[in-house]
RNA sequence: GCCCCCAUCGUCUAGAGGCCUAGGACACAGCCCUUUCAAGGCUGCGGCGGGGAUUCGAAUUCCCCUGGGGGCACCA
């Protein structure tokens, strides 16, 4: 067999999207299951809509997920000359002719057959065109397009790799245009064109251009080239089952990648999206390039829900060694407008051991640790509830007494210490970590209390003790 | 309107005629652990869209219906 070559051919109308990373993915997958080439294509046909930027963030959240390619990025925008050449072929035999009826015209036709509730198609009125004809339309200044002679009769038999196979009968194909009347080939004819000089073995990608398949084969059969093999990947959808879209919310990859998602993470849960592999859920990179399959892949649309892929990410986030957590937990510490300098290295590093588990997203650290950064206002409800209770005072003045001796402010040294008071106090240890918590913190809720008393030192401990004492007071006044 | 695809818990899925009293994961609920929140453990909730046919036996095969999705552009 051939050395297996894929490409992903996004257009670039825009950012990468989850569908078409899926797709990017699965190509991947696919080339190095098999030690072929994974090949990327910028389909920038589309003059109105495709931009530079769109083409150097897909290029870069390709990179983030480290789907590598092996050739291109290639453009068709590059290669005009090589459609007009193929498009001159089919021209001269006939299989191809150029049609000089303007967007305008089409769509008053096409409108009349509507009413009508007749199905449009359209109705080859340049094919018969005798060259006194065109002659007055070129001398008209006209520019015509080029449409492919689509056989009328017989079907077209795609066959598969994921839907199996699938018959369309040729009768409801129309000449379609296969070169703009600005000399810029349409998808359906770029496409096969460039699969074929590209030598690409498979075409993966996504089940919305199934029905675009028996065009392209008849495309390839006039043009005498050898037909790849098809796999069609069921689309992705939004929780209403429609195709994922913006409406459904974060659709880019850049997103994720700004909210803190781990490119493990979403490749991961991205190649279960219409790929699975028994009862398993989590798979390594090396595990997936080695398991993946086409036989796999299931037909069914698939919803994509964040809330999964969320769960993924802390997953991975708690795979992360404290050194790796730390440096990738800096950049949005450093966004949030926090001072790093504040703190070293080994800090951030204990600051990760700390926070690892409760994360879910790297973003999740802002909130997560801004009261080691900056002043706070203490929760009302958490003062009405914690600070208020009978004798807490008391509790956190003998707490500042313990901690401003002189000790290594390490957290199993205060703890041991804390538990001692406690201890001597005879109180439920919960009724004295509670309000050191609020007073601390400002908060209910926080990373393990001891941890963040070493974390806070001794100095900004003592502070705001002192201060939940000083508000206590006042409100009681 | 025409063409095509799809159909197992709310979601992702396992299931290739008996192993299914339909399994796992997320989400949800409860319990345990516990100084909070998490993480972790345990338990629970919850599904084969409907109807025919084939078969001793169907989630699994076939047909119809219904439902959902996609396509029918000088978009890709």
């Amino acid at each position: 067999m051939d050395k297996i070559r894929v490409r992903f051919a996004p257009s670039p109308t825009g950012y990468l999207h989850i569908g078409g990373a899926r797709t990017a993915l699965f190509n991947w997958l696919f080339s190095r299951h098999h030690g072929g080439v994974f090949i990327l294509r910028i389909e920038d046909t589309d003059r109105s809509r495709s931009t530079e930027e769109a083409i150097q963030a897909i290029i870069e959240s390709m990179r983030w997920l480290g789907l590598n390619w092996d050739e291109g990025p290639f453009r068709q925008m590059d290669k005009l000359d090589r459609y007009h050449e193929e498009a001159e072929r089919l021209l001269n035999s006939g299989k191809a002719y150029k049609c000089y009826c303007t967007p305008e015209e089409l769509e008053e036709r096409r409108k009349a057959a509507l009413e009508k509730k007749e199905t449009w198609k359209y109705d080859r009125r340049c094919l018969t065109l005798t060259d006194q004809e065109k002659l007055t339309c070129e001398l008209e200044g006209k520019k015509p397009v080029i449409r492919f002679y689509c056989p009328n009769e017989g079907e077209t038999v795609v066959d598969d790799l994921v839907k199996g196979q699938v018959i369309f009968e040729n009768a409801n194909l129309d000449d379609f245009i296969m070169v703009r009347a600005d000399g810029i080939p349409t998808y359906n004819f770029a496409v096969v064109v460039d699969d074929y000089d590209m030598n690409i073995t498979h075409v993966i990608r996504g089940d919305d251009h199934l029905s675009n398949t028996p065009r392209q084969i008849l495309l390839y059969r006039a043009l005498g080239y050898k037909i790849p093999e098809f796999a069609h990947l069921p689309m992705i959808l939004g929780p209403d089952k429609t195709r994922l879209s913006k409406r459904h919310g974060a659709t880019a990859v850049e997103t994720y990648q700004d909210e803190g998602y781990l490119p493990k993470a979403l490749i991961n849960y991205l190649a279960l999206l219409g790929w699975g592999y028994g009862d398993q859920t989590i798979f390594g990179l090396d595990e997936l390039i080695q398991k993946f399959n086409l036989a796999g892949v299931g037909k069914s649309p698939a919803v994509f829900d964040p809330a999964k892929l969320e769960w993924m990410n802390g997953v991975y986030i708690r795979e992360l060694s404290d050194d790796e957590l730390a440096l990738l937990l800096k950049p949005f510490l450093k966004n949030a407008g926090f001072a790093l300098e504040m703190y070293d290295d080994g800090w951030y590093r204990r600051l990760a051991e700390v926070t690892q588990e409760r994360l879910t997203k790297l973003s999740g650290i802002v909130g997560l640790s801004g009261f080691f950064f900056h002043r706070f206002e203490y929760q009302p409800e958490a003062v009405e509830k914690v600070l208020k209770k009978e004798g807490v005072p008391e509790i956190l003045q003998k707490v500042l007494e313990t901690l401003s001796g002189s000790f290594d402010f390490y957290s199993d040294e205060i703890e041991k210490r804390l538990r001692a008071l406690v201890e001597q106090t005879g109180l439920k240890p919960k009724l004295v970590f509670q309000p050191v918590r609020v007073a601390v913190t400002g908060r209910t809720v926080s990373p393990p209390l001891f941890e963040t008393i070493e974390l806070l030192g001794r100095d900004t401990t003592v502070e705001r003790l002192g201060e939940a004492i000083h508000i206590i007071d006042m409100a009681s006044d």
